[in-house]
DNA sequence: TGGTCGCCAATTTTT
DNA sequence: TTGGCGACCA
């Protein structure tokens, strides 16, 4: 190179780089949408590196592993050493969690073989205790699984008892607060003896570790600078966690916005950000208002929708740096295969105009509001990708895998046990739950015991369940992860075949699985990767979408944050739907769909349409679905509506698109310090 | 009679 | 995919 390069920070804005070079003071930068935060980021890592900070004392915790190895290998592209990515730290709070429990386990008291259990898992392990002796006299039947698990949950991130996150959150649990707070003391007491750990305790246990005379200082002095994005997202346990890593804010550096906080059904408290711009004396805040990404049209509807600013936080108004752009359409639709016409229709326009399929959206509030899209967008053959709702790993026999993966090392984990012995022909739940008691902890169960086992079972599963041990005790032998994949997927391979109507086609699924199992170098990591982690479709273990392929996203606005398009279509505007009914009981709740709101228009960078049916199917039992008439959004209030080209889509009726009807585990030894933070005994009133 | 298996309906948002 | 409900088997 013979001439002076580009300086790498250039056409960053004075805002920007006021927080690329600041200091080791805490630091918080607030960055409305679209104002540059990852990129902000990303050169504050760069300009670290640049200043020669050790890679490895850098720590970036954001709320995907996408974001966080993205940003990582662009600050270390920047500055020319990309080598240096690998060696930064950098993932969400789980899975640097789970890095830390695992160095320091011995001290947590834990056995190095833990496993994770995602909140499926929780939810089965919740099951097995629930109408155990003791809790089955209660008159009422206790709440749904996964609302149990949810409430748990909320307690666990947000430090409040029971008794607290039920009569706000969860009114209808209040009459039976005392079985539930049995039944967690059980659920608490019963992951501990097994080694497991929920997504909730790989927090807890970070946290326990910072807290921890010895080892808290030790952990915190691993890293000199930690980036925290998304802080607006984080619930207590986190804010706790990123204060312990940090002592008195050195070093620290948050980024956030309080008018995009979208997480409050985790635990999430807005407030955090605006508390933390208060807790420390030496504090910086930085203010990023210039958009870069949409036009000033977009933005003033934004603007329209944004919030207020919570307390000690400064009001923000986007302003763009690209003028004018096309107004924002609303359209009016008589119904919702009217609405998927109108959006597949203005898709193909802009397609027409020469827009890649792929620079547009469709943004969803739950996963099922696009059913009639998707249905259209496939009738008109236009390819589309979804993104949120269902996941991949959720198909039971990648989960089934998972299972048998984790017996490998942890053996007296009975959530994996349950799963495994109810793919044996004629062991539903119930003989499931016998035979566990013959299986470890209870019983050491090496080989000698299997025949027991065996012998337990009823008839039709003894043949395959006399292969399962062994195949197991195979695995564990088993030198290298690939190997241990392997032997694992033989022992699942019969069973899975036998046990799903579509059994060949799971196979070649785990085939593929395996393979990318065989690649990581310990089996136990990679299963616990995959679990907190979980591919969002098959697509994703094959490796990143060729480029060739040209698809529409169809995303929920949840998965679609920190995304953009040149296009994006927002459906479904209709109260019950955005905002959704459940949130509509609280004044908190509405706000967070405002916010929720606020995030999907910004996502827009020249082509902002929303769409509003006008009616409904309204279910009834029995079958045939009504059309009534629904309350228009109140999301589109006459100031909105100021900012809109509406459009009345002609009342066409139901016709071109048919519908259809229409503790610690025995292993522990060494020396339990942190016990004490481990105690949520006070959670349980 | 208890438990498994088959059929039908429904599901906010996600680490 | 799970959950609820009814049918069928030991």
């Amino acid at each position: 190179m013979f001439c002076s390069m580009a300086a790498w920070d250039e056409g960053l804005d004075d805002a920007q780089l006021a927080a690329v070079d600041h200091g080791t003071s805490p630091l918080v930068v607030v960055a409305g949408a679209g104002t540059g935060k990852t990129r902000t980021l990303t050169a504050r890592v760069a300009r670290l590196l640049e200043r020669g900070v050790d890679p490895e004392r850098i720590l970036l915790l954001t709320f995907t592993r996408r974001a966080a190895e993205d940003m990582l290998a662009r600050a270390a592209t920047l500055i020319g050493r990309p080598e240096l990515a690998r060696r930064l730290w950098g993932g969400t709070f789980h899975r640097v969690a789970y890095q830390v429990i695992r160095d320091f386990c011995e001290v947590l008291g834990l056995a190095p073989t833990f496993s994770v259990l995602d909140p499926a898992d929780a939810g089965d392990a919740m099951d097995l205790l629930r109408d155990d002796a003791g809790l089955a006299g209660s008159a009422e039947r206790l709440p749904r699984t996964a609302t149990l698990v949810d409430l748990y949950s909320r307690c666990v991130n947000t430090n409040r008892t029971v008794a607290e996150v039920a009569a706000l959150d969860f009114p209808w649990c209040q009459p039976q607060v005392a079985e539930i707070v049995k039944l967690f003391r059980a659920f608490v007491a019963r992951k501990r003896s097994r080694g497991q750990l929920d997504y909730d305790d790989l927090l807890v246990y970070f946290r326990a570790a910072l807290l921890d005379e010895t080892v808290g200082p030790q952990l915190a002095g691993r890293w000199d600078y930690v980036l925290v994005d998304e802080y607006q997202d984080v619930n207590s346990l986190q804010a706790e966690i990123v204060a312990g890593l940090c002592p008195g804010g050195r070093g620290l550096t948050v980024v956030g916005d309080d008018a995009q906080a979208v997480y409050g059904f985790r635990g999430a408290d807005p407030a955090q950000l605006s508390r933390l711009a208060a807790s420390y004396p030496d504090v910086t805040v930085v203010v990023l208002e210039h958009n870069f990404r949409s036009v000033q049209r977009v933005l003033d509807l934004a603007n329209l929708a944004r919030p207020a600013a919570g307390p000690g936080l400064p009001a923000i108004r986007l302003r763009a740096q690209r003028g004018g752009g096309a107004r924002p359409t609303l359209d009016r639709c008589y119904d919702a295969s009217s609405e998927a016409r109108a959006v597949a229709r203005r898709i193909l326009e802009h397609h027409e105009e020469g827009m890649r399929l792929a620079d547009q959206a469709i943004l969803v509030r739950a996963a099922h509001h696009s059913d009639l899209v998707e249905l259209e967008l496939t009738a008109r053959r236009i390819p589309y990708r979804k993104y949120g709702g269902l996941r991949y790993v959720d198909a039971a026999h990648l989960k089934d895998f998972v299972a048998g993966a984790r017996l490998v090392d942890n053996p007296t984990d009975d959530v994996a046990w349950m799963r495994l012995l109810r793919l044996h022909p004629g062991v539903g739940p119930s003989r499931a739950r016998q035979l566990l008691e013959l299986l470890p902890p209870r019983r050491p169960s090496g080989a000698e015991d299997w025949p027991e086992v065996v012998a337990a079972a009823p008839p039709p599963a003894r043949a395959a369940l006399s292969a399962t041990l062994p195949g197991l005790l195979d695995a564990r032998s088993a030198a290298s992860a690939k190997a241990k994949a392997e032997a694992v997927l033989a022992l699942l391979r019969p069973l899975v075949a036998a046990h799903y109507a579509s059994g060949s086609a799971r196979l070649s699924d785990l085939d593929r699985l395996v393979a990318a199992a065989g690649t990581s170098e310990d089996l136990a990591s990679w299963v616990s990767a995959i679990t907190l982690d979980p591919p969002v479709s098959c697509a994703d273990l094959a490796g990143r979408p060729r480029l060739d392929e040209d698809y529409v996203v169809v995303s929920t606005v949840h998965a679609a944050k920190g995304l953009e398009w040149r296009a994006v279509h927002l459906v479904h505007l209709v109260d019950g739907a955005f905002p959704a009914d459940m949130a509509l009981r609280s004044g908190e709740g509405l706000a967070e769909e405002r916010r929720l709101f606020y995030v999907a228009l910004t996502r827009a960078r020249d082509e902002l349409h929303l769409y509003s049916p006008q009616r409904l199917p309204h279910h009834r039992r029995g079958g045939d679905d009504r059309h009534t008439l629904v309350q228009a959004s109140r999301f589109l209030d006459e100031a909105v509506l100021g900012q809109v080209a509406s459009h009345d889509e002609p009342s066409v009726g139901r016709d071109s698109l048919s519908v259809g009807s229409t503790g610690r585990p025995a292993t522990g030894g060494s020396r339990p310090v942190a016990e004490a933070a481990l105690d949520l005994d006070a959670l349980w009133r």
